[in-house]
DNA sequence: GCTTTCATTTGACCTATGTCAAAAAGTGAT
DNA sequence: ATCACTTTTTGACATAGGTCAAATGAAAGC
């Protein structure tokens, strides 16, 4: 999915509308395990996935790596809350893969949602796209097994889930590398 | 904290449109363990509490209830993601107190977006908190012992956790009765 | 094709928390 | 005050999943 298909799906953008949005991403490209952000820092731009995927995490005090979510092809990727707060991030964010991404600063975004009413109400309207999906994943974690987990990563990121290492995926699902590596193999 | 001053700490609307907006809102008071919307049914109405508390449940397979958020005074309670997609809820919301609401419909809140630039930011805004609040959570929840699960939920919801039963706690924090019961007394 | 390094699997054992059941403590109505 | 009902506490026991350590397998450089 384009970044234009993207934003089409959320609102009816004019194409005038659109070109001129679109003009304030810049295309990039970083190699796989690029750092996009690192803990601490302010979360200057985000990322739109045209090819590739990515995660965010964060160190526990043990030092273990702990991802938070994977963005795959056709997302934004960000740490939300830094980004649009303007705040320290608590997350790191990675390329898993070498990645294609279009990326916009904090201060283009804000000229952008001050000139164009659409553009707010397209940002809203993502924003309570990823509180339902997170919200969704607390309930999966919350209250079931491993195994149950499992499965509802496979559902949510199928793509996702064979294409990164073990330990990124069992430490997104609250479980050890081991225990992830048992139901595998017991699938 | 009133209604007012939580748009203002948000966004800074002129009096005139404090004025406009509020008149929208329609002050409602509702008794303790009144269901305001049930699993299934459109969230119509959004909800902001100036007195009471409330919280939105889920029930189980087995039919167990899980907390799945508590709301405490000066906060918009909602079934988000229901209310402004208008799809079903896969919550209860329910008043865990007598209870003193503001409440505006869908409808009244998509003529204000419409109207209000500012009314888009204010929203999104909310939407970017409550995001940051629940993925907050969702750390807590899952690397965390049940005991530093007690804790969080006490620095987050200082006010409320003396105030509901034991079993809503219990639930929220993805650990049975029993086991809080028993941390509580170890305290 | 080896060697080194990193990722995954397997095994043995342990512990936090769940389950089930009963007792105790609150709460409200008559 | 008493009875009925609900919520919380306590106890005994079970188990999913964690921890630690070693073995295997896969990938990358030489």
């Amino acid at each position: 999915m384009t970044l234009e298909d993207f934003l089409i799906s959320y609102v009816s953008f004019s194409q005038e509308e659109l070109n001129d949005i679109l003009e304030n991403f810049t295309k990039i490209e970083v190699a796989k395990n690029h750092l996009l952000i690192k803990e601490g820092q302010v979360c200057k731009n985000i990322y739109f996935i045209e090819e590739g995927m990515g995660r965010s995490y964060y160190l526990k005090k043990d030092g273990k790596e702990v991802t938070q979510w994977f963005f795959g092809e056709g997302v934004f990727m960000s740490s939300a809350d830094s980004f649009f707060k303007q705040s320290p991030s608590y997350y790191y964010l990675e390329a898993l893969d070498d990645s294609v991404l279009y990326s916009i600063s904090y201060g283009k975004i804000e000229t952008l949602l001050a000139k164009y009413h659409k553009m707010e109400t397209f940002v809203r309207l993502l924003s309570i796209d990823m509180l339902a999906k997170v919200a969704s994943k607390l309930n999966a974690i919350q209250f079931q097994t491993a195994r149950e987990r499992y499965d509802y990563m496979n559902s949510e990121f199928p793509d996702i889930s064979y294409r990164v290492p073990l330990g990124h995926i069992a430490s997104y699902l609250g479980m050890t590398q081991e225990t992830l590596s048992r139901i595998r193999h017991q699938a």
